[in-house]
DNA sequence: ATATGACCGTTTGAGGAAAATGGTCAACCA
DNA sequence: TGGTTGACCATTTTCCTCAAACGGTCATAT
């Protein structure tokens, strides 16, 4: 059996059901079935196994982003469906969501320091679309970084805190209809 | 003298020194040369007197932010100028800003709710101004609450939130020309 | 060569005493 | 007698202490 993965699958298993800081070495090994100084041979530290558990999740996202997209579909219509996928992700996935919780109640650095990198990503890899999109002619040329920026600003906005203050969840059809009309027309050839 | 006043001006120097846990109602009554139970008859506890502050503070920025507008000026010139002075309030104002620190490092419930009416408040402004100059026929008829609250969003990531994850704060000019180019273009008639 | 867990220095948090705080109200004027 | 006050009260917050728990190391075992 590969030590390493067992491990991985181990630290897996325990940030998202107890989050980062409850989280112990001796726990992790226990799980793995390991000494825990075997574990240090693989991560240098604690914070060196979280990044490589986070490092997966970014990829999963990103797979899952992908594959709601449509091949020749609209910009606009893929873009809506990435950014929703990877914002439903918040929820969806355990160890996302129990990032965030703790990044709420504890603010545990370590796990700032990662959501942020994820959203990074995030609009990294719109800013990304945006730039494909522009180079097939689709949309016309612009401040690509801020763009992707705004877009995912906005959408987390919509998604993630127009609840916290209004008693009911925003229905997607209400922000496909506001967008819609707005940031996507505009960004178009 | 009026009392009520005194133990207000008290209050709002307290509240913008020392944010709203750190003071105390001991400390109110003796910068107002008053009895602590005077205090009691005026505002039925420090929550009370708190939000009397609080709206003073509203009132200021609804005042700054209508001194620059400019009577007969384009929706979106208007609109970015009041959305920006608003937005500077926060840096601006020594309670606004005591307050933003005070809900990032302690969390206080109280400071909390405020920061969050006074964003609704701002929205709702907006809202209102949206709603005038469609009445006017300057912008097509929206979903008033939603664009508002875009707006604010957008406005509130690129100004606030933008220099806490890049070296450089945005430049004014690439907010106009990226809001410009997009959310207002859209909403012309 | 690789894996291990007893061990180390440091951090954390439970527990409890002491200080401080928000709010009350009987006494006190003007 | 209506308005003011600060001593007073119950509760919360702060401070301190110390044992338990933690991340990380390394001599030893395999």
């Amino acid at each position: 059996m590969d030590r390493r993965q067992e491990i991985l699958e181990a630290a897996a298993k325990s940030f998202s059901l107890f989050g980062y800081k409850a989280t112990t070495m001796d726990q992790v090994a226990k799980i793995a079935n390991v000494g825990k100084g075997t574990i240090y041979t693989f991560f240098s530290n604690k914070e060196e196994l979280f990044n490589a558990i986070v490092l997966k999740l970014i990829n999963e996202m990103r797979a899952e982003a992908d594959a709601v997209a449509i091949e020749g579909a609209p910009f606009e219509q893929n873009a809506h469906a990435r950014l929703m996928r990877m914002l439903k992700f918040r929820e969806t996935h355990q160890l996302y969501a129990k990032l965030i919780d703790e990044e709420k109640e504890l603010r545990t650095p370590a796990v700032s320091e990662v959501l942020q990198a994820i959203e990074n990503e995030i609009v990294s890899y719109v800013k990304e679309k945006i730039e494909k999109a522009i180079a097939k002619g689709e949309l016309k040329p612009c401040d690509t970084e801020l763009v992707a920026y705004l877009l995912f600003k906005a959408y987390l906005s919509l998604v993630a805190d127009w609840g916290k203050t209004h008693d009911v969840e925003l229905a997607e059809e209400r922000i496909v209809a506001l967008l819609s009309g707005t940031i996507f027309k505009s960004l178009l050839l």
